[in-house]
DNA sequence: AGCACGCCGACT
DNA sequence: GTCGGCGTGCTC
């Protein structure tokens, strides 16, 4: 037989298909030593064959299996093959996400834990005649041994003292040994309060069981009670025998939302996020492939957790943009998770109170099932939300970053010893320029995006187009000379609100701050035990907690991602004010939020302040349609990156040469096609440049089947080519 | 990625 | 003469 083999080299060169001699017990998915060129290294066994195109007498042997079962199930090996082909990726990055690197490096070190056996030798009655009458330790210890039982050696040491424990075992009377142990990360103990469902959270998991496959998509408003649902919906499918996979966003995954979910349902549940230390990463991934743990929980890599016999998949915040992998292997995380549903044959669920447009536009095509959960659980009403024009404030002489009106609020809030979170919009590095006074903002000529500023040449760049203009020193609408730009920090806003209030205590959370693995839940702590306090923070107090005496959601400058560059900045805006504002007024206290801008006209805040997603989803599916954006267009963007500057703007040249020819086939279905320097030109030592394109829906398939392989003939030199669809940041 | 092979300059 | 610089090309 034939071994087909991947080896485990990232490198375009060698991503390929090696063929091998197979051993007799060669099995599919296992991870195997082979010769390659004068060393040994690892490699996957992906396929077996009975003969090879190459001469076979030249072949060499497949070596060790690594692993005494198959690392990679048949599922796996088949949803490598399709992100392969769907994202134009290397197949040994695939292989690579499917196996920890723990354990793909031989660094995996069980943890081993010694344990003390009582053997029969031991004669309770004997061994208290033969201690001395004031020896309490050792009396205690021999009574509380029995025969046979096994006990934590570290255990018995603290409680009747090592010498004592040694010395039993010298005498034969005690066996040590040490056991594998499995590490698990939080072992919160927690009672579970059972929910009785409200009728709208039963109708949605009774629609779901019945169906029992195909995708549906749960639109809930914020407090709607998603979860509760997901509990029932993974308990029935356990009951079935079957496993389930529920993914959500990095930075909800708090110890609140694990605690809930552990105390449901115990040790069944795995974590895999990036808190995880690699001992404990590899042993939840042991345990979830022995079967051990039915459930799994965790962030977007959670999507390739090796169960097997899934029963549900669930994306938690499915808007969310953490679940697009924007690096190395580049995949959606919704085409994973629907791969693995349909090939076992089960549902996958998307559940958001602000759902992506795409995907609210599948479930109002019926390619998804939508079902709706259009009221709290505790029935509170939504907060109050109040949108503050900022440029008022500049007129009536406020050159601070507070309104008036949030301003008066924060010190009600604080008098009230109530608590409020203050959110800073930052979305990326770059930033636009604003007129403060007009609210005027500066947008290309031929794209009707905004221009993003950059500081190292003081210029306005246009990211779609790469068209410069002159930065503004006054405005070209009113004349103002009041234009702001750069980014607001965390840092600035809360230096500014200690001057304001003295005596209240502050608190900041953002990437600089939580650096380190406990800082984030230290802070959250922290704000949860301080009353009055202000919390201040970036998109990371967005989402998931729960603080009941937050009455008050200041949002400082929301247009911040309004007006980024990118067709999909009204969205996200829409997304993260609207997951802001709900955490506001959570519990008894009614809330309120407040939310600056300097275009207070602008459509969206129409809808935001009547949460209005569905007027706000027809309105910009509407635009994008007109304009020809996704969903209606497909935007395809390759990125080059080379240390050789030379190599690839010659490599973006002759692939931007024969995608032009493909254009003039496909002349009716490109809408554009630009080749340019990346917005960021160079990221360590590595030169960028990027073709961009947009085409209509109908020839997608082939048009960017035709590009994969253009992109596969072209020998790369040592240029890197990365495909990215719909990007959402062009950076 | 790594390693061999190969073709030039600076040495004991 | 030959030791070693790294540019090029191959690995079933």
């Amino acid at each position: 037989m034939i071994a087909e083999v991947i080896v485990d080299i990232a490198n375009s060169n060698v991503d390929k298909v090696f063929d091998y001699i197979a051993q007799e017990d060669t099995q599919v998915g296992s991870r195997v030593s082979i010769p390659f060129g004068t060393r040994y290294i690892q490699g996957f066994v992906i396929a077996l064959k009975e003969n090879s195109l190459l001469d076979v007498s030249k072949l060499k042997k497949v070596g060790a299996q690594i692993d005494d079962y198959p690392i990679l199930t048949k599922e796996l090996l088949s949803l490598g093959d399709f992100m392969c082909k769907t994202n134009h990726l290397r197949r040994i990055d695939c292989m690579r996400l499917f196996v920890p690197t723990q354990l793909r490096t031989n660094k995996a070190k069980p943890l081993l834990v010694n344990y003390i056996e009582v053997l029969p030798t031991f004669n309770k009655d004997e061994l208290l005649l033969s201690i001395r009458t004031n020896a309490k330790k050792q009396r205690d210890m021999i009574e509380y041994l029995e025969v046979g039982n096994q006990y934590l050696k570290a255990e018995l040491n603290k409680n009747f003292g090592a010498n004592n424990i040694t010395r039993m075992i010298n005498s034969g009377y005690l066996r040590e040994f040490t056991k594998h142990k499995l590490r698990k990360p939080y072992s919160i103990e927690k009672k579970d309060k059972k929910v009785v469902l409200t009728k709208y959270q039963q109708a949605v998991v009774d629609d779901i069981l019945n169906q029992n496959n195909g995708v549906h998509l749960i639109y809930g408003v914020t407090g709607s009670g998603k979860t509760e649902v997901y509990m029932h919906i993974i308990s029935k499918v356990l009951q079935q025998g079957k496993t389930a996979i529920l993914l959500v966003p990095e930075i909800s995954l708090t110890p609140q939302v694990m605690g809930n979910f552990k105390a449901r349902f115990g040790d069944s549940v795995a974590l895999l996020h990036s808190g995880l230390s690699d001992g404990e990463r590899f042993d939840e991934w042991q345990r979830i492939r022995e079967g051990q743990a039915q459930i799994v929980i965790g962030a977007r890599s959670a999507v390739f957790a090796p169960l097997s016999n899934i029963g549900v998949i669930i994306l938690d915040e499915e808007h969310d943009p953490s679940y697009k992998s924007e690096n190395n292997p580049r995949y959606l995380t919704h085409d994973v998770a629907r791969f693995r549903a349909e090939y076992n044959n089960c549902p996958l669920i998307l559940g958001s109170a602000t759902p992506s447009l795409e995907s609210f536009y599948k479930a109002r095509n019926k390619q998804y099932v939508l079902h709706e959960l259009p009221e709290r659980a505790n029935k509170k009403a939504m907060p109050n939300i109040q949108v503050v024009n900022m440029c008022n404030e500049v007129l009536n002489g406020n050159l601070g970053m507070f309104s008036a009106q949030l301003l008066n609020d924060l010190t009600l809030c604080v008098q009230q010893n109530n608590q409020a979170m203050l959110f800073i919009n930052r979305r990326g590095h770059s930033s636009y320029m604003i007129c403060r006074e007009c609210g005027y903002i500066p947008k290309c000529e031929d794209c009707d995006v905004s221009l993003v500023y950059h500081s190292e040449d003081n210029q306005l760049k246009c990211h779609y187009c790469n068209k410069r203009y002159k930065a503004l020193t006054n405005c070209p609408q009113c004349g103002s000379s009041y234009i702001r730009y750069g980014t607001m920090g965390t840092q600035r806003v809360v230096q500014e609100l200690r001057k304001q209030f003295p005596d209240v205590k502050i608190l900041r959370m953002d990437v600089d701050t939580t650096s380190t693995k406990n800082a984030l839940t230290n802070v959250l702590q922290e704000f949860a035990n301080t009353k009055p306090c202000i919390l201040v923070g970036t998109q990371m107090i967005a989402k998931g907690h729960d603080f009941p005496d937050v009455t008050l959601v200041g949002v400082l400058n929301a247009d911040m991602s309004l007006h980024y560059s990118d067709y999909r900045s009204t969205e996200r805006t829409f997304q993260l004010i609207t997951q802001v504002a709900g955490r506001a007024g959570r519990a008894e206290k009614q809330g309120k939020v407040i939310v600056q801008t300097y275009t207070p006209n602008h459509y969206i805040y129409r809808f935001v302040a009547n949460y209005n997603y569905v007027g706000f989803y027809d309105k910009e599916i509407n635009l994008r349609q007109v304009t020809s954006f996704p969903p209606f267009a497909k935007v395809l963007r390759i990125l080059f990156s080379s240390e050789n500057e030379n190599k690839v703007k010659a490599i973006t040249k002759q692939v931007y040469k024969s995608i032009k020819e493909l254009q003039t086939k496909y002349i009716a279905d490109f809408l554009y096609c630009e080749a340019m320097k990346s917005p960021v030109s160079k990221i360590e030592r590595k030169f960028r440049y990027q073709i961009l394109m947009r085409f209509k829906l109908e020839h997608q398939q082939e048009i960017i089947d035709s590009i994969y392989n253009t992109l596969n003939c072209i020998k790369m030199q040592d240029t890197q080519a990365f495909i990215e669809i719909n990007p959402s940041n062009l950076s």
